[in-house]
DNA sequence: GGTCGATTGAATCGTTCGTTTGACATGGGC
DNA sequence: GCCCATGTCAAACGAACGATTCAATCGACC
């Protein structure tokens, strides 16, 4: 056996470079441990012994990404609040750093642009209950913070009606993730990432903001991309 | 054994029920034979003497809901069309073309409301590709022609954003129909299904006229339940 | 060089999967 | 009576599943 040692451990990290392009591609469901182990060119053992269980290594992928997003999230929310007492914090604002956190990830990820938002939208469409414990209390929280958020940004709309708005738009948020494919290819011309997120943010402030008066919308302006970023961390 | 003979074929409706239950609840993916068989309280080998495999099975599930659902809005496309040819037709309205024949299909089902609408929400998440090619055809015509109404309520934007605007307003609905129990539970009040569907159709008013100039919106009014169903057909 | 903990390998565990088989029961038509 | 199409049944099929075993192998350290 010519190539009987790689360094280290570097397995582990093959496993769940294969294990998250499987996921991405199939849906979590359907991808066996044998799938994942084959491609990754590692042992059938090797999932049991570093990840505990086939769960395990599902757990594992979901949380890391659902971890960076809400991290970043967080990090978006403290400028904006900040901004807020201030009540310079525009609605497209809000939806930014709803939104942003979850598209800049791809960049961390090893995956490809459109495998990473197929990943992260079966990830979100499956619903808190799948996280774990630390993980969907993390979710929650910074969910309650952007829905407050906004309720400064849009005190007229009433706080129930709020928050059925922002799960709608989550969902067309998701939907948005997992037929990204789908979405540029029936556009007649190419369209890029941006253009995408351009047009769902348009389309959830006008939601957001439906039934307020005529309100000549207070920034029609695209702007180019500020891409401000404030510090991922560096990994631990 | 006592009750050896039921009346004909009453077992086959037995499994497409059970059938629906559990994708309802559990998802195309992990339900099994058995599970289904087990329920049903039938024997294994009545699911491929039904309906030749597995996948048999499920293909008839997702064909009957989303054939009925076809046939459901082309009719009211029908009357909404001619209403077009005179200018009377609402953003509100068009929307609702789509998304009633959506949640009346409740009412055919044998199924709750809740699982119904979290079988919908399913099967409409799979994408297109999941249909056989008639079906897939079928909806892509509805959507189409969905797709030029709007484009006759809306002329002011332009088709590229109306397609992305669409398929968000076609991303929100299907999570409000996978997270309706969730939504509705994390309501203060206790919310109807009509009150939802009013806020969606709400919400994906103001999104699909985004940009649109101050236009006093044309129909504030809620409109008590028309409830016009131009004959679904009597089975054949 | 020898020892030890960390990985990896091939083989196999028991279980569950979708599917098939062949025997058996039924009921209407001749 | 008998036949035949229609279902239903218990039993079994091979394949694939997640998980486990135990020996072999590796790097690091003494």
């Amino acid at each position: 056996m010519r190539n009987a040692k790689q360094p280290p451990s570097k397995s582990k990290q093959r496993l769940l470079r294969a294990a998250e392009k499987l996921f991405a591609d199939h849906g979590f469901d359907v991808v066996s441990v044998r799938d994942v182990t084959k491609l990754a060119k590692a042992n059938v053992a090797a999932i049991n012994y570093h990840f505990g269980s086939r769960d395990g290594m599902v757990t594992r992928v979901v949380d890391q990404y659902v971890g960076r997003i809400n991290e970043a999230r967080v990090a978006r929310l403290e400028v904006l609040e900040q901004q807020a007492g201030n009540g310079v914090v525009s609605v497209e604002d809000a939806i930014e750093a709803f939104v942003r956190p979850v598209l800049d990830g791809a960049a961390d990820s090893g995956l490809s642009e459109l495998r990473y938002f197929k990943l992260v939208g079966r990830i979100l469409s499956r619903g808190e209950e799948s996280l774990s414990e630390v993980l969907a209390g993390q979710a929650k929280t910074v969910n309650d913070r952007f829905i407050r958020l906004l309720g400064n940004c849009l005190p007229a709309v009433e706080s129930e009606d709020l928050i059925w708005r922002v799960h709608f738009m989550g969902g067309a948020l998701i939907y948005l993730l997992i037929n990204q494919e789908t979405l540029r290819k029936t556009s007649s011309e190419s369209v890029s990432l941006e253009d995408g997120v351009a047009r769902f943010i348009g389309f959830s402030a006008a939601g957001l903001r439906s039934g307020l008066t005529p309100k000549p919308e207070p920034k029609p302006e695209p702007k180019p991309e500020p891409e401000p970023e404030p510090e991922p961390e560096p990994e631990p």
